[in-house]
DNA sequence: TAGTGGTCTAGACCACGTG
DNA sequence: ACGTGGTCTAGACCACTAG
């Protein structure tokens, strides 16, 4: 990207993060930034949304953009932190065993109805067990509807599908639902995860869609409860 | 709000939930759109960025923006759906019972901590229970820095918080973080909720923050498992 | 090649907060 | 009254998708 408001963005952001702009101070006004930056008020003003939406700046008419304190957000992270994607979810743990990878030729209802899928489509399903400290901590079960992936191995499961998934395959990924609730165990929870004595376990059901607003894969994170975390940061809608 | 962007967003809003505009259809064009609400495309764009990030549609440069089905998302709410604020959390319940209301004089280091205030800063204490056909279900404990609401009563707590501090004494709220964690109930969760044996509590942490980026309350939402609920909409950030 | 959305500009007027 | 951010305009050029 070589996009003028995301260099103004990053630029900024290097500064709040480094401390050169402290918190709970102003940032230097609109029409100044668009001196130092040479460029239009507008394109300014994109980067300052930006930084807004992600939580680095409140902007307050008649007066200015304040640096939100961000080391107040900044929790010790462990189970899940929500919003970098799925990319950071899935990915970034310590180890991955593959339990299962196969193509189903007919998909059940339940699997068809969560992927919108009509009965001739086929779905690869992959189940993984990720450890933490040596204990089985969370169960992902994943579909991906097949006519977006003519292939997948047991290599690729145990490393990073979404980096085969947008390197590879250059599908792009847009936007995703996610809905979190708790359940019992299942059985199947009980033999892939060292469950300890738990009676819950936090399942995260991820709807993913591509670039084309098509859906293509559904995932079921499930987690045991006490390794569980989620973060979100949410801005009022004006 | 008279701003031609937010009109522009609802006419639209209205026309896909109408189905006027058909899922998986193509908006008309920016250049149409803008002979059509006779404006400039920059304000157009602000209202199809406005639906990008709210879910209605999905843009693809080179083609168009693709109408989402919104169908797809329309889950049964219980419990609790995220993101249209606290207001929708803490005000839509059937039965609310205010257990405590009370002025802190000098708070525990760890609701300073929370709250981010210093030893002399009073703090209100809120404990209230949420009954759900006829269960208590939901222990909510708030925290609000006394500084920004001279007086609350009882019969607010009952009823909306959130009208009395937006209405009553002109606060606005900007911004908000959410942490959800797992957590073994407490004494106080016994005693308060109707656990029917459940055993675990899945607690919603809120800090909220006024337009000027201060923190002015801390909330701590204690749900039953089985009615707890989150839904979230997550977009790609380019 | 034509049409789409993405970026950028230079200017205008308005609503709001502070002095 | 002044400076701030919020809205809006009319135009330009670019990157991408499609036929």
């Amino acid at each position: 990207m070589t996009n003028k408001y995301q260099i103004i963005f990053n630029s900024i952001v290097d500064q709040i993060k480094s401390g050169e702009i402290p918190p709970n101070s102003l940032l230097p006004s609109e029409n100044e930034l668009k001196e130092q930056y040479d460029t239009s008020r507008e394109t300014i003003r994109k980067a300052l949304n930006l930084l807004a939406q992600n939580g680095y700046i409140q902007k307050v008419r008649g007066k200015g953009s304040i640096v939100i304190d961000i080391n107040k957000f900044d929790f010790p992270v462990s189970g899940l932190v929500s919003f970098k994607e799925l990319a950071d979810k899935m990915e970034k743990k310590p180890r991955t065993i593959v339990n299962e990878l196969s193509l189903i030729f007919k998909p059940d209802a339940y699997i068809r109805q969560q992927l919108q899928l009509s009965g001739k489509d086929q779905v690869w399903k992959i189940v993984r067990t990720r450890e933490i400290g040596g204990k089985k901590i969370i169960l992902d079960k994943d579909y991906l509807a097949a006519k977006y992936v003519p292939s997948i191995t047991e290599e690729i499961c145990a490393n990073s599908i979404y980096a085969y998934l947008e390197n590879e395959l250059n599908l792009k990924i847009s936007f995703a639902k996610k809905e979190i609730v708790v359940e019992e165990p299942t059985a199947e929870d009980r033999s892939f995860l060292d469950l300890e004595g738990f009676h819950n376990i936090v399942v995260i059901k991820n709807y993913v869609y591509l670039e084309d607003a098509s859906l293509f894969q559904y995932t079921e994170s499930r987690h045991r409860p006490d390794k569980f975390r989620f973060v979100d940061f949410a801005r009022r809608t004006q």
